[in-house]
RNA sequence: GGAGGGGUUCCCGAGCGGUCAAAGGGAUCAGACUGUAAAUCUGACGGUUCUACCUUCGAAGGUUCGAAUCCUUCCCCCUCCA
């Protein structure tokens, strides 16, 4: 390295990415990496932003948060709603002041755009409009989603073309930002948004070597939150919060099927393999990022040595700062 | 012992002479992803030398130009009457 860059880089402070799929054993790692390393642990999980969602979210518990605190769990109520533009913000400042203690912002989590977000930033598009998206959902109720998507096709035909015409989802929000801004998603999006954040990154990515292993890891954990009081916990939610079921907190994996299964949509035999599955398949989802879209250094989440081997990169990059 | 109902592709489940490699759902695999993302959505899904061929619908025979669909026997399963 030369000189020019060498000081270039030594004006960025560093910070870690560690990344990977539910069960990769993520908090377990960070945990280690806490306990050798001045770290300040930033949670990335669009779940554990909620208060009183603990065991279907494997949130760390008390004791170890007391010991590490981990930033950016439970910032809302389970009636609320958060988003990636508020994470971003909220992990910037959160690494900020991690960075002026001294400590190294150790980032972990699960939520891939949320990671995303941080790192190559956000469009300066319109925020979520309950109004809006009450009035857009009554008009879809009404008229049905061919003619909302047909209005999309009309007022941005890009954006309408690269979606699915039975992604409501999606097409809400194109929509909305139509209607919010008067401008089309499409040139929004074109707008060159934010520059990288200003620290140096390790990223690190946590991907299974074979999916078995972690399918078998997903299994037992979920019966474990079973076992460990999941269902009560949703009866206490559901008792002390207004919840419905098309929330964020309530379609999260694990209460969706809790749910389902209060609401007699299949029988108490059937609720393991159901939210074991809807586990399975969010893994899967967190990999095809890791895999297709976020960068890092791959590190197998199922070797006997991962926590030595990250220590030992850990410790290289933040000598190399 | 008597009267019925049933065995379909990994699972559930439709089909009941041709348009059936066989609806639909689940699982699985692959992918997309900018303020809901633990969300939402897409594709593949018997095999192959893939605009065709081969092997499948409990088993074995048979009827027919043609069968998952009809007949016979056999093997299992379930309900009901004894």
């Amino acid at each position: 390295m030369n000189a020019a860059s060498g000081a270039k880089e030594g004006t960025r402070p560093p910070a870690i990415l560690l990344m990977g799929p539910t069960a990769s054993g993520k908090t377990a790692l960070a945990l280690r990496l806490a306990a050798r390393f001045p770290l300040g642990i930033i949670s990335v999980d669009s779940a554990l932003v909620f208060t009183d969602m603990d065991i279907g979210t494997a949130k760390p518990d008390k004791e170890t948060r007391a010991r590490f605190p981990h930033r950016l769990i439970d910032l809302i109520t389970p009636e609320e709603h958060y988003s990636a533009a508020r994470f971003r913000e909220e992990a910037l400042a959160a690494m900020a002041e991690i960075t002026a203690q001294g400590k190294t912002p150790l980032l972990v989590g699960g939520t891939m755009l949320y990671f995303k977000a941080l790192t190559e930033g956000l469009a300066d598009l319109p925020c979520a409009d309950a109004a809006t998206r009450v009035a857009l959902a009554a008009e879809a109720q009404e008229k049905g989603w061919p003619a909302l998507y047909a209005e999309l096709a009309r007022r941005d035909p890009k954006t309408a073309a690269r979606l699915a015409p039975q992604d409501r989802q999606r097409i809400q929000r194109a929509l909305e930002i139509c209607r919010l801004s008067n401008k089309t998603m499409t040139e929004l999006l074109a707008q060159k948004n934010g520059t990288l954040p200003p620290w140096r990154f390790l990223r690190i990515a946590l991907l299974p070597s074979e999916r078995a292993p972690l399918a078998e890891r997903i299994a037992r954990r979920f019966q474990a939150m079973l076992a460990s009081g999941l269902i009560e916990e949703v009866e206490d939610l559901r008792r002390r919060y207004r919840l419905r079921p098309d929330l964020p907190s309530m379609r999260a994996v694990g209460y969706r099927q809790v749910w389902a299964w209060m609401e007699g949509e299949f029988g108490r035999d059937q609720l393991a393999d159901k939210g074991i599955f809807a586990t399975r398949q969010l893994a899967k989802r967190q990999i095809t990022w890791l895999a297709n879209t976020l960068t890092g250094e791959v590190f197998d989440c199922l070797d006997a040595g991962l926590i030595d081997r990250v220590t030992k990169r850990t410790a290289g990059f933040l000598r190399s700062g």
